[in-house]
Parts: structure tokens; C-alpha cells; sequence
DNA sequence: CTTGACCCTGTAGTTGCTACAGGGTCCATA
DNA sequence: TATGGACCCTGTAGCAACTACAGGGTCAAG
């Protein structure tokens, strides 16, 4: 039974693209895996374990950056793991920032968008609520 | 007095850096302004007044895209605003996806964050809530 | 007349992929 | 044995939306 697999079952079953995968290599992310006679790439279950985990962090938000700290972390299996953690809780400030951010944002065009008379654009009220205001009608001459 | 304005000070009028008001006029979004005799742009308050346009839709998330097409819009005073509104509602439903899954992340994040039991990295909940798991582990020789 | 702040063009970098172009390999089927 | 199609290879360019130079020119103050 294979317990190697060309790029493209790699891709498969991990749901990555195998161009994806290919770019992950070029950065350094995901270790050059041997060649075949053909010069095909040929993963084992490790490069499997390690792109599983790498697109798994991806989907939580990670950076790439991130995700690749976390590799090293994650090999350095006697170290305590307080960065592993300081790392992730970084992450999650920063999700919960942006969620916030996005709720302001939200409820702005909420606003706008209740607002809108359905009339001509001289009157629509998102229009004008996206054109400068009286910080430039006011500009004293 | 100056009714006229160089680009430096266009860019702290609207909070823009130099370089993204020139990469501006380079995409079409803001028309070319004149130039005085020694080649420097000399904005007048048309152009003030389309840059804050421009900034506060993108404060507000909407894509260059977006922008571009709502600038269209608003220069077609007579035209019903129902692509207007169209625009800025499509938008609004893309916030409030995002936010869904951020939401969704932030509650993944805060679980691992929250068993960190600050140990070794080989007992991290968190490497091994992003480790490969039963798929692989149990996956049949 | 020089200093320093500002401006100019053009190009390349950022993040995280994605999409070709222009080939080579491999395997099954006719 | 030929051939077709699925797969693989490298290398490069593109996407959004800027940002950051390099290498110069302009202009007002001292």
C-alpha cells in the first residue's frame, strides 16, 4: 500500500491546492519531500501530519509567519509552551479586534442603509453620508 | 487663502500617505489634478472632496471596486439610487458574514487558549488541537 | 548658496495564494 | 506500439491595496 503519495493526493486529502502546496514548499513551510525516477515529488505521512496542521492553523487565522512559529514550537517537544500560547492568544486579540472593528462597521452601514429613501442619488442618504461633510462646507474662505 | 493644495497636504487633509494618493490617480480613481510650471500636482477642493469620498468608503470596508462604482453613482444625481443601495447592502451582508466567522474562530481560539495548561510543548493542548487528529492517526495500514 | 522639506517617476516589495505557459511522465487502452 | 488523458514539472505573472524605496528635481528660508 502507498505510504507515499504524489502531490496531487497530498492536496487531496488535506484540501490544499496543489499549487498551494508547491508555494509552501518554495517558502520554506513545508520540508522538499524526495523524488521519484520521474522527478515526482513523493510525500510521506509526515509531510501529511505537517501540511494537516499548517492548514488547519490557516483556517484559524493564522499568518503564515505565525504558523510557521508554531512548527518549531511544535518540534520542540521539552520546551514549555508558554509562547505556543502567547502566540494564540495574540491571534485571538487580534480576531477580537477585528470583530469589534467590524461591528462598528456593521452598525454604520446598518444606518446607512436603513436610511435610504429609495429616491434619486441627489437625495440618497448613503451618498451623503459617504461625501465630506461640514468639516469642508465650513472651511472658512 | 490657498485654494489649491500640493499633495502633501492633501494627504494629511484626508489621512492619506502621499504614495496611495498618487497610486489613486495611477488606477483612474481620482482624476489628474493640473501641474504648476515646476511638475507638481495642484489639487483643488473637487478633489478634496472625492479623496474624503474615497477614504471614508474604504474606512468603511467597501472594496476600490466598490468605491469606483459608487463615485459613478454619485456623480448621476438624477439616476434613482437603487444601485446605491444595492452596492452598500451587499456590502453590509459581507460584514455580517465575516463577523459570523470570526465569531465562529474567536470561539475556537478562546477553547484551546482557555486549556493551555502552561506545561511542556509535547502536552500543549493547543499543538494538538492544530496536530492532525483521529483521520490520520487511525487510518488503516 | 546651501540645507532641508517637499515633490517627481518608476519599480519592487508585501500576503497568501492562484493561474497560466510550455513542457515531461505515466498508465491504460486500442 | 501508439496515443490519449490525467497527472506532474519549472518558472513567471497576476490579484488587492497599498507601501517603500532609489535616484533624482523644486523651492523657500537663512
Amino acid at each position: 500500500m502507498s505510504d507515499t503519495f504524489a502531490i496531487g493526493e497530498l492536496g487531496r486529502a488535506t484540501d490544499t491546492k496543489v499549487e498551494t502546496v508547491r508555494y509552501y514548499e518554495r517558502i520554506g513551510l513545508l520540508s522538499q519531500p524526495r523524488r521519484t525516477s520521474g522527478n515526482y515529488r513523493a510525500y510521506d505521512r509526515g509531510h501529511l501530519n505537517r501540511l494537516s496542521f499548517i492548514r488547519r492553523s490557516r483556517d484559524l487565522g493564522f499568518s503564515l509567519d505565525q504558523v510557521r512559529a508554531l512548527l518549531d514550537l511544535a518540534d520542540q517537544r521539552d520546551r514549555p509552551c508558554e509562547a505556543v500560547d502567547e502566540i494564540a492568544r495574540g491571534h485571538l486579540a487580534a480576531v477580537e479586534r477585528k470583530i469589534a472593528d467590524l461591528e462598528a462597521l456593521r452598525d454604520e452601514l446598518r444606518g446607512m442603509v436603513r436610511q435610504c429613501g429609495h429616491g434619486a442619488v441627489r437625495d440618497c442618504r448613503i451618498i451623503e453620508a459617504l461625501s465630506p461633510g461640514d468639516a469642508l462646507a465650513a472651511a472658512p474662505g
